[in-house]
DNA sequence: TTGAAAGCGATACCAC
DNA sequence: GTGGTATCGCTTTCAA
């Protein structure tokens, strides 16, 4: 069964009567530029609809010099391998994917394997080997970084914790309205010591989570003793279980415990689990950006970051680069998303506080 | 800062004193004819590194016909989509993407939005218009599906539960290993009422977990009790935890439980969760295909697939047969790959039968 | 309004 | 051994 020869624009053109251009001009009629009449158009597109003719994107990319692939670099690209990554790290991913589908791109992603196997120098020679129109950063970890490929010329957009000294179009998220839904809810339930498992770093972004959980606090004038703040250094889960359970052996234990990432809370979880510490009934437990949370028993109740939002924009922005449709102003473009509050079956009222909550805050 | 015109075959041609053709020749070296001297090689390999030359894809794949793009159609395609895909739905896709990589490709993954939005003959039209140079499904759910494909000539790899009227390579995988080393394990820990988790189906794939699990059973000379068999019709969440709720309701409940899926093992999780009935010191719980299994709390003890063998086989299948490397014979290659099995902290010998491990086996 | 023709950047056949 | 040249399928001036 010998796959047939594709059918051309040329095909086409034979069918209808009509030159290969006038094809072209006929499919790519986006500058409103009509310059065909309605009747052969009407030929043309018929002649296309019998043929099924579908345009080889090959061809179309050499010619336009673009070849349809949009360069992603996940999260952590330089970092070491993670011992197992865990599936939060593949839900952005997948909604560029997806994204970028719909707007007629592709996406390769850059993998430790595949660029980085060369030095990390390598990494925008991979991407321009590939031939990618553009790239899509997520939380670059240094300047540097992203410097090396706007310098080659490569359209960039950063995700979530851009470096705003280089000027690329940027999409961030608004901590703020997730985790004051998030402390509204705790607080509501009855809860007052609540703690915070987050972790270190210098850039605002990661500043943002305490900083917007402090801040939460302070508007229901709840204190927040410093032993209720941990702050681990690495992503390991073992690291995390051992913050969780310091907060367990302290003398005034709190009730509720919120997790910057997912890998935190389930640190936290195994933590709990280990000290037999049930959730929700003994312990509340809030986590954030979650893949697995739902999977989980219970159920966790989670501040969550609009994923699908993101890609889409990242793509949107970075096709706007592309096409030149880019403002005309210096600023590059930048986004900021809500981020979002899920109530599912890890926060429950403390125990005897139920009084409390009746009485209202 | 505007991105400098990529270097041609044609600029190394000039530096190194040759023509294109030449550096084309030393370029695609393969099959061994070597018709270009040490000489010229050396200088033309040289130029190739001074000028940082990479060969452009798009232009590659125009001559050569080849787009470089693999298909790949995930399990349950044409199903309605799920309420929230499991994580273990994305490992293969995940392996696959990888594997492709190594091998030159793009995998470029059918998305029911993407493709079969307009009903199923759509998914043909969709990989041909991407012209895609082969296609990977897994577990293709009705022969026609993937006769449609091989119709069109498109090079065709099944995963899994193939259709063997449908003459493609295969790639399938051997449960007895995993579930025998499963069964050993408990009935070495001193379990004797085993319970299994399954779905109906009536390919041979899907009985292959029940009755390897039958087969090992026996192996021990152990009853199954019918009800202790449960088998659902749907991937619902909710129904894998009533069947797993029903198994704790049986008077004599069993003492382990082997569910066929992960999200079996996640029902019976919320079951077990719900009833208070502690994993692993009440109740042992092994699980399938773990994507999830070690994340959770207890980790969960399971039968796994080779996915990364899986996806490297059946990319290394297609590009054999894109390659013309497809051998002789009218038989199609079948890889067949033995399951695994790695223990976590779900599984515990039975309450009070310690001493009986102590005597046994 | 339409068509002829020149590439885009590579490969492969065929002379030399 | 090596180079000329047609060609892959499309877009895009530039004339007509």
């Amino acid at each position: 069964m010998v796959r047939p020869r594709a059918v051309t624009s040329y095909d086409v053109a034979k069918h209808a009567g009509v030159s290969q251009a006038t094809v072209s001009a006929v499919l790519n009629n986006k500058h409103g530029t009509i310059r065909v009449s309605e009747e052969t158009r009407r030929r043309v597109l018929a002649a296309v609809e019998t043929l099924q003719y579908s345009p080889n994107p090959l061809a179309q990319g050499l010619r336009r010099r673009r070849s349809g692939i949009i360069g992603f670099v996940p999260l952590g690209f330089y970092r070491k391998r993670h011992e197992r990554p865990l599936p939060t790290m593949q839900l952005l991913n997948l909604q560029i994917a997806r994204a970028a589908i719909q707007h007629g791109y592709h996406v390769l992603e850059a993998t430790a394997e595949s660029a980085a196997s060369r030095g990390s120098e390598e990494l925008v020679r991979f991407l321009l080997d590939q031939r990618v129109d553009g790239v899509i950063v997520d939380r670059p970890e240094t300047a540097a970084e992203v410097r090396r490929l706007v310098e080659r010329g490569l359209p960039v957009v950063q995700l979530l914790a851009p470096h705003f000294d280089c000027p690329t179009p940027a999409i961030t998220v608004d901590m703020t309205p997730g985790t004051d839904a998030a402390i509204d809810h705790l607080v509501g339930q009855g809860h007052r010591r609540i703690a915070f498992l987050g972790h270190h770093g210098a850039r605002p972004h990661d500043r943002a989570r305490l900083d917007c959980f402090r801040a939460a606090l302070a508007r229901h004038r709840l204190a927040l003793p410093e032993e209720y703040v941990r702050l681990g250094e690495t992503t390991v889960v073992t690291e995390s279980c051992a913050l969780a359970t310091a907060l367990l052996a302290l003398p005034e234990r709190p009730t509720a415990i919120l997790a910057a990432t997912e890998g935190l809370a389930l640190g936290a979880l195994r933590a709990l689990y280990a000290a037999r510490v049930h959730v929700p009934e003994a312990m509340s437990l809030v986590s954030s950006n979650d893949a697995l949370a739902v999977h989980l028993y219970p159920p966790l109740t989670s501040i969550t970051l609009p994923f699908e939002e993101i890609a889409h924009h990242a793509v949107a922005l970075l096709t706007a680069q592309l096409d030149g449709d880019v403002p005309a102003s210096g600023e590059p473009t930048r986004i900021v998303l809500p981020t979002q509050f899920t109530i599912r079956e890890s926060t429950r009222p403390p125990l005897g506080a139920r009084d409390e909550v009746q009485a209202g805050r």
